[in-house]
RNA sequence: UCCCCGGUAGCUCAGCUGGUAGAGCAGGUGACUGUUAAUCACCCUGUCGGCGGUUCGAAUCCGUCCCGGGGAGCCA
């Protein structure tokens, strides 16, 4: 237990008496985390928990109490006695959903599936959950089902398990990013400029724009942003590494598993950096990540493995321990022609590669990520670096198997006159991109960066079939409850 | 947005070629029990997704809209 003047973590007591204290109505309390107790369990301590009940069990002359409380996967048992005051009138009629505060001793448990349980001195009711109307039951749920109730649906287990791996990852992608000296950009959500080929942007305006005198907010049309990547691209070219992981929109009318109208996205941006040194750069990222989670998430992805995605953790570490392979789109259209495979379309060097070839190379020819490279210029956008044959340009996409794409990028045109000449060709005005143009007028530099789908990598990782259920609030076409 | 499939009790689903509904789980009551998706008995539950049409009669057939699933496009 607490001592005075002790420091838990390098918070202070009194930091965690400003987060946990005086939450009960007999005056303030220390509740540990369940995760704690569990990883360092001490027989005899009197201790304090608070949480969600996630079923209880009557025995003869007490009650057993699964409590959870987020903190991780497992819960814990409580024993409650008769003896307690308000057994009969309160604990008896506990039921899912019920959050708890349970004050007792810690002690072995005598019977199998749990090593120890809380033998309870009190317990304090802090909230109801009427059985009759409770959504969640103590059973299975379709994800379906849970989507409709996405403000309860964290309490379930394999929705906490992606909270809290989601959570692990973002931190991850931090620390993977800051270790390398990579400067993190808050890239802007509104935006004035459309990165071209990343999709329909929102609109942004304001009811009473006309009251501003150009009848725009700001001046000019402006929506959410597609990408951080131009403007990633500004602060590359003045301070060298950058990265910027904040939430992007697209306003396409997609409905499938893999699609968000609000996504977050991860996007690093190198100066003096080649193709080859991106892709590098990507694969060194997944693997950490991956690495991460399997190391700190292990009961999760447990989890999942055993009632998501079968065999998911021998899948992320087969993919830690063997390099990506790496072919480029000229190779994967030969591939793809000699492989015998039908295709309802048919494989053409200069079409874009369709979703079936795609899984097609990534999960039956190599099973195994596979970085594809040098796409033909026609049908990627202006800002990807002609390469010298003039008919590629230097870009790069990572698939996985059951996701496809999860990794976007290239190495960016940094000659002013090749990228002026292809701005004409895709028929964008370099007018409105004079400010992007001036990167290459003044100090130009060759740099590379790419695009993570963070909710693709949660999916990946987790093998969440529905991309729905890797985001907390899901916003898709007619879909935002809260 | 396109193609295919689906929407029936709180949840998961059954309901053949039209005759206005049923199971398991959950919930309630009781019994039993160091239980752990506890067990046993009894009880309760429905605008059959919305609207319109055909028919003596529609959960069932037709049209349309909404929502979900699978696939596709767009992409991350």
């Amino acid at each position: 237990m607490w001592r005075n003047g002790a420091v838990f973590q390098g918070i202070s007591r009194r930091q965690l008496n400003e987060v946990y204290g005086a939450l009960s109505e007999k005056g303030s309390f220390m509740r540990k985390r369940i995760a704690e107790i569990l990883a360092a369990p001490e027989v005899g301590e009197q201790l304090q928990i608070a949480g969600w009940v996630r079923t209880r069990r009557d025995a003869a002359g007490f009650s057993f109490l699964e409590v959870g409380d987020g903190s991780s996967l497992a819960n814990l048992q409580v024993i409650a006695e008769q003896t307690l005051a308000n057994y009969r009138d309160e604990v008896k009629k506990l039921s899912t959903g019920c959050t708890v505060l349970v004050t007792g001793v810690l002690q072995e448990s005598p019977a199998k599936g749990q090593s120890v349980e809380l033998r309870a001195d009190a317990i304090e009711v802090l909230g109801w959950a009427d059985p009759e109307s409770y959504p969640l039951q103590k059973k299975h749920h379709s994800f379906e089902f849970l989507r409709e109730i996405c403000h309860l649906r964290p309490r379930t287990n394999a929705l906490g398990a992606v909270a809290r791996v989601r959570s692990r990852l973002s931190y991850g992608v931090h620390t993977f990013f800051q270790e390398r000296g990579f400067i993190q950009v808050h890239t802007p959500i509104i935006t004035t400029s459309d990165c071209e080929g990343a999709g329909e942007m929102f609109q942004v305006t304001t009811p009473s724009a006309s009251s501003v005198d150009s009848g725009e907010f700001f001046g000019r049309p402006a929506g959410l942003t597609v990408s951080g990547q131009l403007q990633a691209e500004v602060y590359a070219q003045a301070l060298g590494n950058v990265y910027t992981f904040g939430p992007t929109f697209r306003a396409e009318n997609s409905n499938t598993s893999r699609h968000l109208a609000e996504f977050w996205m991860v996007e690093p941006e190198m100066a003096f950096c080649d193709l080859a040194r991106n892709r590098q750069l990507a694969e060194a990222m997944l693997k950490f990540l991956l690495r991460l989670v399997l190391t700190e998430c292990a009961a999760d992805l447990a989890l999942f493995d055993r009632f998501i995605a079968k065999g998911l953790v021998a899948k992320l570490e087969a993919v830690v321990d063997q390099d990506f392979s790496h072919i480029t789109y000229t190779q994967a259209v030969e591939q793809l022609q000699q492989s015998g495979q039908s295709f309802v379309y048919p494989v053409k060097w200069g079409i874009d590669l369709q979703s079936e070839h795609e899984r097609y190379l990534t999960e039956t020819i190599y099973q195994r990520p596979l970085i594809v490279t040098d796409y033909p210029a026609v049908i990627k956008p202006f800002y990807m670096r002609l390469s010298d044959d003039g008919l590629t340009v230097a870009a790069m996409d990572i698939l996985v198997p059951g996701i496809g794409e999860i990794i976007g990028g290239s190495q960016r045109e940094e000659r002013y006159d090749v990228l002026l000449a292809r701005m004409q060709q895709a028929g964008v005005d370099p007018l409105s991109y004079d400010w992007y143009l001036d990167l290459r007028r003044y100090g130009t530099v060759p740099h590379s960066g790419f695009g993570l789908g963070f909710e693709r990598l949660v999916q990946f990782v987790t093998g969440m079939a529905n991309i729905r259920e890797v985001i907390p609030f899901p916003r898709t076409p007619g879909f935002a409850p809260c």
